[in-house]
DNA sequence: CATCTGACGACCG
DNA sequence: GCGGTCGCCAGAT
């Protein structure tokens, strides 16, 4: 699976801002979901600049294992995001590709799912 | 080919 | 708000 959708969409990522894994696999439409993107990016080559530290969890998280973790927050911070509790204020720092008009809390409401049934046990 | 694991996410108690 | 469970998929072994 070529993951060069993935790594090409982070490094549009702009400074100051944030994406989810989430997102990412719903913009891409990736089968795999938000896991797959997880994995591309644990795979990320370096050396392409591809803003890792950007990429966060559901919530503004941070997922990223402590080797990078204290890293990651250090860019983040160096980049103006303010991080508490380990987490993001995704509203204000989310990045979306197409800001077509609405502010930003309008874009983690992407859509809803009604149709959720309960998955019981087996 | 079978099994386990994992930089995820959503739901449930 | 938190921890546990399930689903889903792509490597690794």
């Amino acid at each position: 699976m070529s993951w060069e959708p993935i790594y090409r969409l982070v490094k549009r990522v702009p400074r100051g801002r944030v994406i989810t894994y989430g997102a990412i696999a719903r913009m891409l439409k990736l089968r795999g979901g938000a896991r797959s993107v997880g994995y591309a990016m644990a795979a990320s080559p370096s050396g392409r600049g591809i803003p890792w530290h950007r990429v966060v969890g559901a919530n503004g998280r941070l997922l990223i294992p402590e080797p990078h973790a204290s890293l990651q927050r250090r860019l983040l911070d160096s980049e103006g995001i303010t991080i508490r509790e380990g987490r993001i204020d995704l509203p204000r720092h989310s990045w979306l590709p197409r800001p077509e008009k609405k502010s930003a809390t309008a874009a983690k409401s992407a859509r809803k799912r009604p149709t959720r049934k309960s998955r019981g046990h087996v």
